[in-house]
DNA sequence: CTGAAAGCGCTTACAG
DNA sequence: CTGAAAGCGCTTACAG
């Protein structure tokens, strides 16, 4: 059997609404009351019904985690460090959480999680800009943030690392190391990430004066596969580039198994650098020279700032972003 | 201003009964009716809120998934195929899901989740079977499975993969490859699949009639650094092992790399085999030969079998196991 | 310091 | 095929 604040209170003698306040330690009660209360809860094992507290409240504290409903999302190192993060200070501040792996296409789903009242909140993850109805919920009133998705947008909270800035510290980098032919490895075009990354090496070049070559930019749509794949057209040229560098870490393990297989060693024949720094990077043989970005920060920051969002403790929109920093390893 | 269903059934000229009927295809509704009904759910974007609807039908279509709060569970291979798995069957059924992760010493904790009446059912995920207070969630009305916990209890549901019959694969495969001597890597000793690993160990060793040596149990509690320390002692002893299973792979990780480290060869020196078949072990050089055990497919059955156990299709308590294979590569 | 009343947005159980 | 009433377990807003 079920036991409610009813049950409370009629043992007490006292009102419902006295064992709400004892409950929420709001309002003033006699500690005597308090004291039988308290005692009758333990007792009787009493925990209130959050989907009832909810209901009246209009508040949940929950929030939802909005992801892209992939075959292996959960197995990217970027997407779990930035759900520890996450998870971290929502649990700290007695928040649960919520996962939404979405189909980017169906806009009535995203739409049914704003107005099913399930959550005080969203973190988009790793959501592409493309999606036109991902934008809506930003012009609703559910407080928002996203990650990894920079956008100028008046009504749009995100969190990001510098990514401009990090390409120029890899590419700065290889040039010091000597390199004056640095190829590229692209991300998705439909993402800012993506966008940044590949102006960020575009600007690089130019103010360092070196050759901007249409053949050296391979194609990988942050796929590691598709890396590999694109990486070998790169070898049948006569004019190669003697670094790479690349917009995430699974391309460059994409781009250095191809020039392993091909017979070059790196960072020998080829240095290649990559971007966030996960996991394996440092496991790897050789161990990859990369451009960390804070991606457990990365969520625990889109969390708190959510959270403060929800509380009315900060000015809307946010726009933050979160240093980068080089990581020497054996592939440069 | 949100719309409910007072909303529409008033604009229809019809009761809320009646809409509560389309919106759950329940009971008949004339065809025109409902035809009505349906044009103004889409003009007024109307979307039930699940909140109310999860307190007055008493069931939340909501799954949660409790995990142990460590700092990088997220970050565990295992757990995030399971995760996978999990999240993929739910999402199609139609499931929401909630993540609880826990402090394992807190029982109030879950206790207040099974009494929130937050979820229709739980999923245990790597919760230690010493933990007294989980077990006491087998006993309350709340349908649950685990993951990985084999255990006898009258009404505890489980899924896990055949241990035993993994390690009798690792070491009769080891035992064909001519080793004679071969050492062991445990793991917890409070979660059944240490302990099962270990017995199918002395299990194995003995009906092939080898050396059980006490110096050659390496105490890696599931932790990659813990075995990477321990496995110096090994190193030090005259009569080593020639081969080493390791409980599983990123303990395994931790023995090649103190291996490696002191200047022995793997798989020459020392042939080395895991448990798991985690992501990076056959991208790892050399790659890990291990016992493969199928993380997508625990956490997409333990779903599929919480669901059929929450719609009473199936007849508890539950115990099943999954199969294992061995995966040859590199290290032996 | 305490309580009676109304209501959150739905569904259930019943009646017709 | 349709609806009126009651209720899920809480909180809010008000009164005293």
């Amino acid at each position: 059997m079920k036991v409610t604040i009813s049950n409370i209170a009629q043992k007490a003698g006292v009102s419902k609404m006295t064992v709400s306040r004892v409950i929420n330690r709001t309002g003033p009660v006699a500690p005597k009351t308090e004291e039988k209360i308290r005692k009758l809860i333990k007792e009787l094992n009493y925990h209130p019904d959050h989907i009832a507290q909810s209901l009246s409240s209009k508040t949940t504290r929950t929030i939802g985690i909005v992801i892209p409903k992939k075959e292996k999302i959960f197995l990217d190192n970027y997407i779990a460090h930035i759900l520890s993060g996450v998870s971290e200070v929502l649990k700290a501040e007695g928040y649960k959480i919520m996962l939404f792996p979405v189909d980017v296409e169906n806009e009535y789903e995203v739409n049914g999680i704003v107005q099913a009242n399930l959550v005080d909140g969203l973190i988009l993850l790793k959501i592409s800009d493309d999606d036109e109805y991902i934008k809506k919920i930003s012009d609703l009133s559910l407080p928002s943030i996203r990650i990894n998705n920079r956008d100028d947008g008046e009504n749009i909270n995100f969190i990001d690392c510098e990514n401009i800035k990090g390409v120029k510290l890899a590419i700065d980098y290889l040039y010091h190391k000597g390199h004056k032919k640095i190829g590229f490895v692209c991300g998705r075009l439909d993402e800012s990430n993506g966008i940044d990354r590949f102006e960020g090496y575009k600007k690089s070049i130019n103010e360092l004066g070196l050759e901007y070559n249409e053949d050296w930019i391979i194609k990988g749509n942050f796929d590691k596969e598709l890396a590999y794949e694109n990486t070998e057209k790169l070898l049948s040229l006569g004019n190669k580039p003697t670094a790479i560098f690349s917009s995430d870490d699974y391309m460059a393990l994409g781009v250095i198994e191809k020039l392993q297989e091909k017979g070059y060693r790196v960072p020998e024949d080829f240095a290649v650098i990559g971007f966030d720094d996960i996991d394996v990077a440092s496991i790897l043989k050789p161990s990859l020279t990369t451009i960390r970005q804070p991606m457990h920060d990365l969520g625990s920051n889109a969390a708190s700032l959510l959270l403060d969002i929800i509380n009315g403790k900060i000015i809307t929109p946010v726009k933050k972003f979160l240093d980068v920093e080089l990581i020497e390893r054996e592939t440069t």
